[in-house]
RNA sequence: GGGGACGUAGCUCAGUUGGUUAGAGCGUCACAUUGACAUUGUGAAGGUCAGAGGUUCAACUCCUCUCGUCCCCACCA
């Protein structure tokens, strides 16, 4: 029946099978689930780009959310994992565009229904790749509820959400300054924009007064621009500039008359304290330009090339346009100066490409109305984030936010769903194209060609995936979810705007717990990069060393929202473990199964027992609190160390295989959200085959207090403390293993050594252990002398005594103080008065 | 300019509401090895817990400041 295990464990080759096995069980749809499950568990898998590459950063998620989902389904939880993919607009088209650059042709020859089509091909082609990996990794998500951000039921969802945020006002089309990406070809929203810190230069330009010699100086790192100008500002509290406040400038080169303004808004300690106001290429500006109703002039294109408005400059790219207005500037010796600055340049968060801000005609989301509720939400504690500092974060956000840019000048996304009446231009919200026009009664409409932010039909995610707007029973079942877990990068993108709309639309916080895990970093704390081939590609580290392994290397010693390294000597470490616990089973398996009950019989099965208690109650504990490290480590610590170390070796003297099938079957059971193949592998050794037998729907396991005793933890420690003093006296007197030691012993603990002889002489590897009065004691321990027969360093000797005395001094010096003995609790003072006694005993015996 | 995180052994990190002679893994060194495992075992060396003040009987832990590293937010041209 039971096959032979191999002697090191090869992941590869049983991992997919056990995936299949799980899959085809149907226990990742919470219908199949045995028993009666009342109390709902859902995470709703962050969707991963539909043509993305699993990375170490999903790997991360992926895993901590596998382990909740895990845990929650033995615990008896209805439990469901939601999987999906995004079809991340911008990433997506510029992989097709890619690819159709190098047949040759751009999108605008194909066509907007053609490149579409190629894109879905795209999809169709590439997209299970991302859910294969997401398999690969363990994920026990449920896929037969897996979505997809286009798929018709979220498409309609994104339709409901976007026809009644218009019809309430809420949505509007507005000609405003936006974030334009020259490269993407398209708005975007704040958040895709970052600042880099990028040296340039900083020129000041003579600004001619109209009507003298005079000159008013401005600095820019812009000079292009000015040919956009409509207005110099200046602060009007700024005494050198108030004698010009509503003359008028000369603008150099358009020869245009532009005015001076006065603006609070002016730093009057940067450059000159004069600034150009450019309000079609500079947000701020552009704030200025509406208070003084200044003119905008596009003088550059959606292109990156000069518009007709720069006149002589119109067609020439923004690059040269500033090269070649340089230099007319200087010939016509209107540069003061040039001098190196550096500063924060926006730039498309995804390409780097530096942000060109430009008045266009977008549409918007009004953010405000929605995010009051979803502060609220967090203050009273209805949404909580780990760690809560992101809470902060969070709050200050939503204090300071703007109306969300939502439309994009994609082809590839939910195209919006607006029509526009040929005959008046009046907008109709509609799904489909609408009838007649309300306003006139037209008959021809032209839908709107903008596209949704991606971020707009993921702000549904939650709700949508389960059915919304239909009132489904997923979506009574299991909205809101319990969990989300996700990275802090995305606070703002995702988790912020999905407890806006999910309160919106459906009066419910999307979850109820928001876990931030950290991003993944080399080995150097360098963010990973693909480009500079620091980062570490997880497909090929979980065919090298197993999936176990690496759920174990992105989740043991991380912490939440701390950012952590990751390496490859770490993924080997983790699948030495997994190899131990392969050994582990090999030789438990190898024996017999016991016959009968479970006999607790020697000091050493109770504390195995006990510890095993304290296991499942630390584990438990650690999950329920979302202290995933915590948990792992004391799995790790415990089978590695307590049990393999320990047990394993004592059972080769007493033998009670029950204990050890016990055990282990326990130890699975833990381990099984952390490290589910080699687990399931395991269990399927241990246990009589079929389906309700896997491993995945054991349930989990409780402390047993009848099987918990301190005086087995006190005593087993002592035995311990007992065998690793002779190791240690061994190996520092350089007496080697083969070489037998015969110890003597007595004291009040004799009776303990006795009860425990053959464990003490194997594990200390003794040909002798004998009861006997000892005069001059190698070495004691509270209630036992002993003396070693052997030769004895006197220098070692030595060492200890000065070590013994110093701390026997640091005790006294505590317990003379009257401060500590009379303010300090009296348990505190006995430990200490005890340990100085032990100490004082101690060095009596060696002296 | 605002906010946050981190600084504990050579390296990567633990250290729960202040009370241990400060821990683990990797690495190093020594020794061991024919039945679960060399993806191993046993032991050792290695730390003024970044620095300076303060609170306290007691500080790695709480407070203040300084130094160093990193990150987020922000329309100083």
């Amino acid at each position: 029946m039971t096959k032979e295990l191999g002697k090191a464990y090869q992941p590869t080759d049983i991992e997919s099978a056990i995936y299949t096995k799980w899959e085809r069980s149907g226990f990742f749809n919470p219908d199949n689930l045995p028993g009666k499950r009342k109390t709902p568990f859902t995470i709703s898998m962050p969707p991963p780009n539909v043509t993305g590459e699993l990375h170490l950063g999903h790997a991360t998620g992926l895993t901590i959310q596998d382990i909740m989902t895990r845990y929650h389904r033995m615990k008896g939880d209805r439990t469901l994992y939601l999987p999906g993919t995004d079809h991340a607009g911008i990433s997506t088209q510029v992989m097709v565009e890619r690819l159709i650059a190098s047949e040759g042709v751009d999108r605008n020859s194909l066509g907007r229904a053609e490149f579409v089509k190629r894109v879905w091909q795209w999809k169709k082609k590439y997209g299970t790749r991302i859910t294969t990996q997401v398999r690969q990794l363990g994920t026990s998500c449920d896929w037969s509820r897996e979505h997809f951000t286009m798929d018709p039921s979220l498409t309609a969802a994104v339709h409901k959400a976007f026809i009644t945020l218009f019809n309430e006002g809420l949505i509007y089309r507005g000609t405003r300054i936006v974030n334009w990406c020259p490269r993407c070809a398209t708005a975007l929203s704040d958040l895709e924009v970052k600042h880099v810190e990028t040296a340039s230069k900083l020129w000041f330009i003579r600004y001619p007064l109209s009507g003298t010699t005079k000159y008013i100086v401005v600095a820019t790192t812009r000079p292009e621009t000015m040919l956009g100008d409509t207005a110099v500002a200046v602060n009007p509290k700024d005494k050198r500039y108030t004698q010009y406040i509503g003359q008028k400038i000369i603008l150099p080169i358009m020869n245009r008359e532009i005015p001076i303004v006065a603006d609070s808004r002016v730093d009057m300690e940067f450059g000159t304290g004069a600034v150009k106001v450019t309000p079609a290429h500079d947000a701020a500006d552009y704030d200025i330009g509406l208070t003084h109703h200044l003119p905008v002039i596009n003088v550059i294109g959606q292109d990156n090339k000069m518009t007709k408005e720069a006149g002589e400059y119109y067609g020439k790219s923004v690059q040269d346009a500033r090269h070649d207005i340089f230099i007319r500037l200087e010939n016509e010796e209107l540069i003061e100066k040039t001098i190196d600055y550096v500063h924060q340049q926006a730039r498309c968060d995804r390409c780097s490409t530096p942000i060109e801000p430009l008045i266009s005609k977008q549409w918007f989301l009004k953010i405000a109305p929605l995010a009051k509720p979803a502060m609220a939400a967090m203050k009273s504690g209805k949404v909580a984030i780990i760690p809560k500092r992101f809470e902060r974060v969070y709050f200050h956000w939503m204090n300071n936010i703007h109306d969300w840019c939502i439309s994009r000048q994609l082809w590839w996304g939910h195209q919006i769903p607006i029509w526009y009446c040929q005959k008046c231009q009046e907008p109709t919200a509609s799904s489909a194209k609408p009838k007649s026009c309300k306003k006139c009664h037209g008959k021809q409409f032209k839908q709107e060609e903008d596209t949704l932010d991606t971020w707009f039909s993921s702000g549904l995610w939650t709700f949508s995936t389960l059915g919304w707007p239909d009132k489904t029973k997923d979506l009574k079942l299991s909205h809101p979810t319990s969990v989300m877990e996700t990275g802090w990068d995305i606070l703002f993108f995702w988790v912020a705007r999905m407890i806006m709309l999910s309160l919106k639309f459906t009066n419910q916080v999307p979850f109820k717990t928001v876990y931030i895990h950290g991003l993944v970093l080399d080995k150097d704390g360098k963010k990973m990069s693909k480009s500079k081939g620091t980062g570490i590609d997880p497909i090929p580290m979980m065919e090298k060393y197993g999936t176990d392994a690496i759920r174990l290397s992105v989740v043991l010693g991380t912490s939440p929202g701390l950012d952590y390294r990751m390496y490859e000597e770490k993924i080997a470490g983790y699948r030495n473990f997994i190899n131990k616990l392969w050994n582990v089973a090999r030789f438990i398996l190898s024996q017999p199964a016991p016959k009968g009950k479970l006999e607790i019989k020697s000091l050493a099965d109770t504390w195995i027992m006990n510890r095993l208690n304290s296991l499942v109650t630390a584990v438990t504990k650690n999950i329920e609190e979302f202290k995933f490290s915590e948990a792992g480590t004391a799995l790790y610590d415990f089978l590695w160390h307590d049990f393999a170390d320990w047990y394993l070796e004592i059972s080769k003297i007493e033998k009670n295989t029950g204990i050890l099938r016990q055990v282990l079957s326990v130890w699975l059971k833990l381990a099984h959200p952390f490290i589910p193949f080699v687990t399931e592998e395991v269990w399927s050794q241990l246990v009589p085959s079929g389906k309700n037998h896997m491993l995945i729907v054991q349930p989990w396991p409780h402390a047993d207090k009848k099987t918990t005793s301190s005086s087995a933890e006190t005593n087993f420690g002592l035995l311990q403390q007992y065998i690793t003093a002779i190791r240690n006296f061994r190996s520092e007197h350089s007496i080697p293993p083969t070489e037998l030691l015969t110890v003597a012993f007595s004291g009040k603990q004799t009776g303990l050594v006795l009860d425990n002889i053959d464990i003490i002489k194997m594990l200390a590897r003794l040909s002798k252990l004998e009861r006997k009065d000892i005069t001059k004691p190698t070495g004691s321990f509270p209630g036992l002398d002993y003396s070693i027969e052997a030769k004895i360093d006197a220098a070692k000797q030595q060492k200890e005594v000065a070590s013994l005395s110093a701390y026997i001094q640091q005790l006294e010096s505590k317990l003379t103080n009257k401060n500590f003995t009379e303010r300090a609790p009296k348990e505190i003072v006995a430990k200490e008065k005890e340990k100085l006694r032990e100490a004082q005993e101690k060095l009596k015996k060696l002296l």
